[in-house]
RNA sequence: GCGGGAUUGGUCUAGUGGUUAGGAUGUUGGCUUCCCAAGCCAACGGCGCGGGUUCGAAUCCCGCAUCCCGCACCA
């Protein structure tokens, strides 16, 4: 399906809509989740537990959203998270500045070149708007972080851009506490807030998002010594570089060099693994080994996790090796020493400072992949569906008298009283058993259970299958089990 | 941020200055109904915000906001 599709449903049965939206002032790129959609998060997240953090025994925090500006200047976010712009005096277009004047003078600009020489070789070379042949403003910028001041004189600090940074700052504490060993994952699920110039697409680009992030500290010596490895080795994976696609094993795609250690093939294949799980279309996933100049300015070599969806290919995850760039920098503002011990490999020292190999995920992002790869218009039986997966669905199952008694109704409730505490059903009673059904696929409940006259006579329901439409019939007694099995996560 | 288009019940939409603002769907209640959006009755619910023009504005003009498309940007 696509994009309107899914924009009318999450808007219709309450997903997803516009943040403060009854306000004129309501600024874009803030949304709401609704009942269905929290719902969907929080299996979808629980997932990601079940398959990132406790299958590799990963520590998981919850940071503050709130950090102090030395986080930012140790990050180098204040300093790089950040573009140079222009303006045009005439029509007030905005451009990067340096981009703009490399194009102009066909040159490479240094990435730490101050505001000032730019302007300068706007000047030198009379460079004008390429749209009107504006003069150009000076050179200003523009940081994607929004600044925040706390207490009474107004201490600067800043919501967090990523949600990693608190790993960063409490790595030293936790590797003491939770007695580490290298390799080790802190995996954080929380809010981050960037201050995008435009915001797009509902939940693809946000400006408040949820963020799942993982950050795996290893000893950069040891990259294939991976204890774990074998578990993965046979994991395809599609991987995009520059040399085209390769449809390879964790293992080979690490012995013919297209991953360059275990250590992320191992963590790639692990994401693989949660993805297939979604429900999202891993034929239509890859990973793309990114460019240069496409990497974020921490990292060293960088995979991005993309989907195809009507809108294009999104991105999903973005694996960055970081190397010590965090933890280097967070050593030198703080003074805080972050190397930790490893076993002595032979060279003489056991101390090293950790690197990081991190998996980036944007949780909405991802949701939004789920719905537009699950929602099916199924013309052979005029309804839509959601084919969510069972585990994921936000109610999981539907509870239905076939007809509106005292009798048949009052066995649905007793029955719905028994279920709703363990498994989250929901109760319907109006209307035709047919509308009920559709209404239940719509919103991707993959379970019916309908009383009726035969489970006043015998004790038994039907189960109906939201997928197939086929009901198998049940003793009462077996009923939660029943569910319960079809119900489990994978 | 630039350019273009759009904004009417929960959702989809008709409506070129005077309409009781219409329909579909939905929701609620009732009747009917024992398996897939059936039918009947009744009810609920709407012109994004702010200015202006006009005797009169959903409709014309201006500003703002949001949404969509393209450009630019994007960890």
């Amino acid at each position: 399906m696509n994009y309107d599709a899914v924009t009318e449903l999450a808007l219709s049965r309450g997903f997803y809509f516009p943040s403060c939206e009854i306000y004129a002032d309501a600024q874009a790129g803030f949304w709401e989740y609704g009942p269905l959609g929290v719902a969907l998060k929080n299996r979808y997240i629980e997932l990601w537990r079940r398959e990132l953090v406790r299958r590799d025994g990963m520590l998981e925090i919850d940071g503050s959203q709130i950090m102090s500006k030395s986080v930012f200047i140790a990050s180098g976010h204040l300093n790089s998270f950040n573009d140079p712009i222009v303006r045009c005096s005439r029509c007030s277009s905005v451009y990067r500045a340096d981009r703009l004047v490399g194009e102009a003078i066909n040159a490479i600009v240094p990435e730490r070149i101050a505001d000032e020489e730019l302007y300068a070789l706007i000047q030198k070379h009379n460079i004008r708007c390429p749209k009107c042949k504006g003069e150009l403003s000076n050179v200003s910028r523009f940081n994607m972080m929004f600044k925040v001041s706390i207490g009474a004189d107004g201490s600067e600090a800043y919501l967090r851009p990523e949600t990693c940074q608190s790993i960063f700052v409490d790595f030293a504490r936790l590797f003491k506490v939770m007695r580490c060993k290298l390799p080790i994952a802190i995996a954080q699920v929380g809010k981050s807030f960037r201050n995008e110039i435009a915001p797009r697409q509902s939940l693809i680009r946000l400006r408040e998002f949820y963020q799942a992030e993982i950050e795996v500290f290893c000893n950069p010596k040891r990259l294939d010594d991976i204890d774990r490895f074998d578990e993965v080795k046979d994991v395809m994976l599609r991987i995009q570089d520059s040399n085209g696609m390769h449809e390879v094993t964790a293992a080979g795609a690490v012995s013919n060099g297209i991953i360059p250690n275990r250590l992320i093939a191992y963590y790639l294949a692990l994401l693989n693994d949660f993805y297939s799980k979604t429900g999202i279309d891993m034929s239509r996933a890859r990973f793309r080994k990114l460019a240069d100049d496409e990497k974020a300015f921490y990292a060293t070599v960088a995979y991005d996790f993309e989907v195809e969806t009507s809108l294009g290919w999104l991105e999903l995850v973005a694996c960055n090796y970081r190397s010590d760039h965090d933890l280097r920098g967070h050593m030198q503002v703080s003074k805080e020493n972050m190397e930790v011990m490893d076993a002595d490999y032979g060279d003489g020292t056991s101390k090293v400072l950790p690197h990081v190999f991190e998996l980036s995920m944007g949780v909405e992002r991802s949701l939004y992949c789920i719905l537009e790869h699950s929602l099916y218009d199924d013309k052979e039986n005029d309804r839509l569906v959601l084919r969510l997966k069972p585990y994921l669905a936000p109610i999981q199952v539907g509870v239905l008298p076939i007809v509106k008694k005292d009798e048949v109704e009052a066995k649905a409730k007793e029955i719905f009283r028994m279920l709703r505490k363990d498994i989250d059903a929901f109760y319907d009673d109006s209307g035709s058993i047919g509308r009920r059904y559709r209404r239940l696929d719509e919103i991707g409940t993959p379970y019916a259970v309908t009383i009726d006259r035969q489970t006043l006579d015998d004790g038994t329901v039907t189960i109906r299958d939201r997928d197939t439409m086929q009901q198998v019939r049940v003793r009462i007694d077996d009923l939660k089990d029943e569910l319960s099995i079809r119900l489990k996560m994978p």
